[in-house]
DNA sequence: CTAGCCGTCCCCTGTTCCGGGTACCCCGCC
DNA sequence: GGCGGGGTACCCGGAACAGGGGACGGCTAG
């Protein structure tokens, strides 16, 4: 039951470089608003030294030696909720970018790119902001909304595409029917074309592939 | 079939506001890798400047007095493709972020936290990255992964999991059955209790929510 | 004006699913 | 040393579904 909450930020950081450790110690150590309380080459000393409590802000680094960085944004972020992690690393690929926020990241940044103002970023963070290297925030963007390289739209009509919501929440045919004042097999032959569409022979999968196009 | 490539990017903006407006075609002006190509105040004016050709940036204010500016990003992104179209507005309101990177916005700004650098952040862009404020990625980052406010794991058990991975694939109880080594009996069966804990009655129904869950 | 897409409706046949049971095994926990 | 939960397996009967036909009017674009 500390109390970090009024005074500078606590920051705790895992890196195992000790070249890029060191710049982000000075960085932080050259701001008054920040203060350093745990510094860790790898991700087990990182995660014993945040067992008991964790500072206001985490940086880590993917690219540990003893375990993936993932692992450890996952457990530090489970334990510890009000802990905001800020993902720091050479890694840009988007399994990593997308597995991080899953894992509970608040953000990510690419090292290049940040030769400077670590202080900044942390206080956007401790502002409810999420500090984004923009090559990664496009990442990020590409995964919310599907870039029209995949044209996977228009693939649906409008009313296919309503008779496949009915279905996906539940409704049997003669539910979705009824619903859609339509006659069952009306429903039917708009499901057929669905499947033909999308290439699937079930109303589970067409579900299924469905929100994976997000189409729904 | 005009060739903007080499040389300065060029930039066209819609912004009503005059003082806002000035100060970006300030910062514009000042930065010898920018050439400013079009200048509106209104997004009729804007449509119509950029019929025919379009600038490489293109900077929209969403509060502009004629027509909703997502509409204006829509249609231009429409258009030209090639174009990054950059939002730079007050508004952070869910609706307009959101709205504004399906309508094809590559970036996203809020006035006040960019008394700067509309420069750097527009070379950002044309590197293929997508400038965000802080603010707004996190916006993003919370559509992209729905917080563990509801934390709505643990429902199933690990094989539960596996059978609806498959039912969700798409296989038919026989399939799952031989695919996970089991009888059709045990899918069956599996399948039942998976529907008493998530409330539903169908397969359907089940991948539906478990995948707005994220169970899979 | 004709072809094509969309939306609507109908038939048939065989397969799959749903929901209700019952049962056994193994393991960890109290 | 029994109790509960997870995992496995089985039976049945009624209901729903999949996929294959064919058909018709409306609208739009070539």
């Amino acid at each position: 039951m500390d109390i970090p909450e009024s005074g500078p930020a606590t920051i705790a950081l895992v890196e195992d470089d000790d070249e890029a450790r060191k710049r982000l110690v000075a960085s932080i150590n050259s701001d008054s608003s920040l203060r350093l309380v745990g510094e860790y080459a790898t991700g087990a000393k990182a995660l014993a030294g945040l067992a008991a409590s964790a500072p206001d802000v985490f940086l880590v680094d993917l690219g540990l030696p003893d375990m993936p960085g993932l692992e450890v944004v996952k457990r530090v972020a489970e334990k510890h909720p009000a802990c905001d992690i800020l993902v720091v690393t050479v890694f840009g690929d988007e399994e990593s970018v997308i597995g991080a926020f899953e894992a509970g990241a608040r953000g990510y940044l690419l090292k290049g790119a940040l030769e400077r103002d670590i202080a900044e970023d942390i206080r956007h963070l401790r502002n409810g902001g999420s500090p984004l290297s923009p090559v990664i925030a496009r990442q990020v963007l590409k995964r919310l909304v599907p870039t029209k390289a995949a044209p996977a739209k228009d693939v649906l009509t409008p009313r296919e595409t309503e008779i496949l919501n009915a279905i996906a929440r539940g409704f049997s045919y003669a539910e979705t029917a009824s619903l859609l004042r339509l006659s069952v097999q009306t429903v039917h032959s708009h499901l057929k074309n669905i499947y033909r569409k999308l290439a699937v022979h079930s109303k589970t999968e067409a579900v299924f592939e469905a929100d994976r196009r997000r189409l729904l």
